[in-house]
DNA sequence: AAAACGGGGGC
DNA sequence: GCCCCAGTTTT
């Protein structure tokens, strides 16, 4: 009987790495700093992120003073981002949570995580694999989209993907593989017209020149 | 399963 | 001006 070819992981994640050129010590940091940074840069840009997170750390440097903040002053700093006035309130939340529940710690544990408040299983995976450098896999809107046009798996959320990858993708990519598919998925691989012609990417994959 | 949250960047 | 976003929570 017939055992199904595997696809192949390493190429495909070589010639990503070959594309984008990943430096994957930028985004290591202490889980705190992971935990903040990923709260405010859900549904953001980066570069917006970077320069209102430096302000953030900058008025209020540990759990401690971030937990006595003021919403209207942390709404304030970082109002060039988008669901600020959520954002604002769930990273004062989670400082005061990690405070009273964690002895100012952040948890290591996904279901520890999972109960910050604007925390799900993409910013809890980021913290998890940035922050505690543990095995963990963000699944973000580019990571499930691309993962399903490699054919690597067929899914209808980012969840049920991070379940079917953690599975199938060994494991010394799952560092790499967010930031990697999210470069591509900004550059080459977009939702609407993949540019299949400029991709080394496109002879593994399942979907090379055809649209979704 | 779908709506709501939101300012900023690209065109 | 209009369309699109590195999700999570609530209905």
């Amino acid at each position: 009987m017939g055992v199904a070819v595997p696809p192949e992981y390493t190429p495909v994640m070589e010639a990503l790495r070959q594309m984008h050129g990943v430096t994957m010590l930028e985004r290591r940091s202490s889980p705190y700093d992971v935990l903040i940074a990923t709260i405010l840069s859900q549904r953001t840009r980066d570069e917006t992120t970077e320069r209102v997170f430096r302000d953030v750390k900058a008025r209020w440097p540990d759990v401690t003073s971030l937990a006595a903040a003021d919403e209207d002053e942390v709404d304030a700093v970082i109002h060039s981002i988008g669901f600020h006035r959520q954002k604002a309130r769930a990273i004062i939340a989670t400082a005061k949570q990690l405070e009273e529940q964690h002895d100012g710690q952040v948890p290591s544990s996904m279901d520890e995580l999972l109960e910050l408040p604007m925390v799900g299983r993409k910013t809890a995976n980021c913290v998890l694999v940035y922050g505690f450098a543990e095995p963990a896999i963000p699944v973000d809107t580019h990571v499930h989209r691309i993962s399903n046009r490699l054919g690597w798996v067929e899914t209808r959320t980012p969840e049920d993907t991070e379940r079917a990858l953690v599975k199938v993708l060994p494991r010394e990519h799952w560092l790499e593989i967010n930031q990697l598919m999210v470069s591509h998925g900004k550059t080459v691989c977009q939702p609407q017209r993949p540019r299949c012609g400029r991709c080394r990417v496109a002879p593994h994959c399942a979907r090379a020149g055809v649209a979704d």
